[in-house]
DNA sequence: CCCCCCATGTAACATGTTACATGATTGA
DNA sequence: TCAATCATGTAACATGTTACATGGGGGG
């Protein structure tokens, strides 16, 4: 299972799509830098069928669209819940707003929550573990510039435990009402 | 050449390393993702040799080290001059983080100069476009959570947009006497 | 002497990109 | 009817990961 199938999986949670339909979400929308090549969908889709995970179902006249199995959506569930580390945060950041925007489909909050303090926990322990190298005997002796791109790294990972600040404040108020 | 490739080579014009040396930089040093594993780094040093563009070069006792060729050069600046391209932004961070942190060893601060403020552009064309994404008519349909995920993409495009003018400051301060 | 780290490599595998092929619909 | 777009796929290729293999050298 590689990120673009879970994001496969999920949009076609959301609601069954073709696989035309699924190119054209990766196409129109800035979600993650998925490719909408049809090299890469249509084989990620033959693997999730033959997993057993989605299936495609024939629509009378209409072309046909894949749904979800049981199987599919416990796979889902289990990859929304999974932790989020400090490792997925330095390298994976597309595929974790991937699992972010699809974590609004379901009911349950808790898991949203989750997420998002675990998300800045791990911005934080990333920010922490720059910061330890800032401070290191390397970090004299490193040219100015790179040096430079590391604080850019920072600042990139300090954003984002903002925005999940943030995030999380405004979910709570249009939740909690 | 991928960009892991381009890393090498910069590195290799540094100074001449090993091929555990230069593994060694990705194992320790937060600059950019790339792997250290073996199965990456020692068939793309085959590449490059074969390419021409560095050569091993033994020494007496000690192990062989990779230095540059003239071709290597080459091709290295050639890559240091290259445009940055909105897509570079949204795509490669991590690729154009690592040719900053290269464009170092070069003498001419005019390309440094150049790749900063090529790259806040593209920064900020990125921004106009999810800003204007955010004005279309499928903002308001997508639930809040998938707008959240944009935002994100466009507060950490921010961020990098700013650490480039700051960035540029802190350089021309160094080299401005 | 033996174990661990240095150091280099290879093989199997998964993934994704580019480019091409194919047929159905649809609007001018 | 002709072109463009919808819609699905395949083949060649490059790349990278994991896991394994191998040999040398230094320290307990």
């Amino acid at each position: 299972m590689t990120p673009l199938s879970y994001a496969l999986l999920g949009l076609v949670h959301q609601e069954p799509r073709s696989g035309y339909a699924l190119r054209k979400v990766f196409e129109t929308t800035p979600l993650g830098n998925y490719s909408s090549s049809p090299g890469s969908i249509y084989p990620a889709l033959k693997n999730l069928e033959k997993s057993g995970l989605i299936v495609s179902r024939p629509q009378g006249t209409r072309k046909a669209v894949f749904v979800m199995t049981p199987a599919g959506r416990q796979a889902f569930e289990t990859w929304l819940a999974q932790p989020v580390t400090r490792d997925d945060v330095a390298r994976s950041m597309d595929a974790l707003m991937m699992r972010f925007a699809l974590l609004h489909d379901h009911p349950d909050h808790g898991l949203t929550r989750c997420f998002l303090t675990a998300f800045a926990a791990a911005c934080r322990e990333e920010m922490a573990g720059l910061d330890a190298f800032m401070s290191g005997e390397m970090w004299a002796q490193m040219p100015l510039q790179s040096r430079l791109a590391v604080q850019f790294g920072r600042a990139t990972t300090e954003t984002a435990a903002d925005w999940a600040d943030g995030a999380l404040r405004q979910l709570e108020t249009e939740w909690g009402g």
